[in-house]
DNA sequence: GTCTATAAATGGATAGAC
DNA sequence: GTCTATCCATTTATAGAC
């Protein structure tokens, strides 16, 4: 059995991505786990402390996602490709991708909190940036404006894209994608 | 002074927009106004019909705007600038499309809700097809794939570059507007 | 329509035993 | 690490007086 730290985060952050961070409770998480309320602050003794661990934990995914598709040979397409699978399997589970959710609640959360997720999504789209700058230097790929700027594009009309799928199905989700592919075709 | 039903429903509205449904309370909202919480329960009894409240008016908001524009000689380009111009006050106000706000928390909320919020949302792209088709017609536009796919796109990416703007700035979400228009030009 | 009072449930959080 | 027990604040919601 996995480590009940990482255990409850990965359930609190199922939570997070299917109903948001303040929707949840440590009554939800109990439940879950079959343990007592007061366990659960054992390991995050305040729900900020948790919210934090979430956005970190989530943080070392894509580092791994991002550093093993860098250090890869794969094209940039193929790379786009990988990138964009994620979040299949967010509305695959009735999910949206958790920056998304976060971010709706941005008003809500802590400043600490808010502070961490933007962080996050600069990385993000740090990351996209470099691999449409790679497919643009290969001549592969073609776009108006600076790498960041159409990453950055790309990544809010993907997740909006995403949100959207949830009440209205997939085939949404799948034609912003091919839409978005599209654009970056030269 | 309007009729306190409509400043409650404003009131609420401000708040899905800028923390979402199921973050603020009753309480909120008396402390605003200045009135006990069960005035409000008098006019709202239970807080879903607050929320069935709050999103047939938003779609009226909607169908007189659409209404107004639709009758208008504007040109298509004109009209959708109209339809964008919507999104910038929600950045301004640091909040976002009460729409999105009420789609994150799509597992939290009623399911009738839930249904209404899918209506509006379609009536919304329903009106953006409109738009795009028109200009098509004119030969003022152009775009590859079906109208009312292009518009459920472009509502979407919208939508995810307000989310994105309120953490990481306004420039994200010109930037974005600029780039749907120019995808958008024959 | 508005008030006070209050119910009933839930949420986050802590103390202290095992 | 986990438990029971408990605290306190908040939330939705209702009863009944003015």
């Amino acid at each position: 059995m996995r480590k009940r730290k990482e255990e409850i985060i990965d359930l609190a952050m199922g939570l997070v991505k299917s109903r948001g961070f303040d929707s949840f409770s440590y009554s939800d998480l109990s439940k879950k786990l079959g343990i007592a309320k007061a366990s659960v602050h054992h390991h995050f003794p305040t729900k900020e402390d948790l919210g934090m661990a979430i956005l970190e934990n989530f943080c070392e995914t894509l580092t791994a996602l991002y550093d093993e598709l860098n250090e890869s040979d794969l094209t940039p397409w193929e790379k786009l490709d990988k990138y964009m699978a994620r979040f299949a399997e967010y509305i695959e589970n009735g999910a949206i991708c958790p920056l998304s959710s976060l971010q709706a609640e941005a008003n809500v959360i802590s400043e600490a909190m808010r502070d961490s997720l933007r962080e996050i999504e600069e990385y993000e789209i740090y990351f996209v940036s470099g691999i449409l700058e790679e497919g643009r230097e290969r001549n592969e790929m073609k776009f108006d404006g600076s790498p960041s700027e159409t990453a950055g594009f790309l990544v809010s009309a993907m997740k909006g894209a995403v949100q959207q799928a949830r009440l209205h199905g997939t085939d949404f989700f799948t034609n912003s994608v091919s839409t978005l592919k599209n654009m970056l075709k030269p």
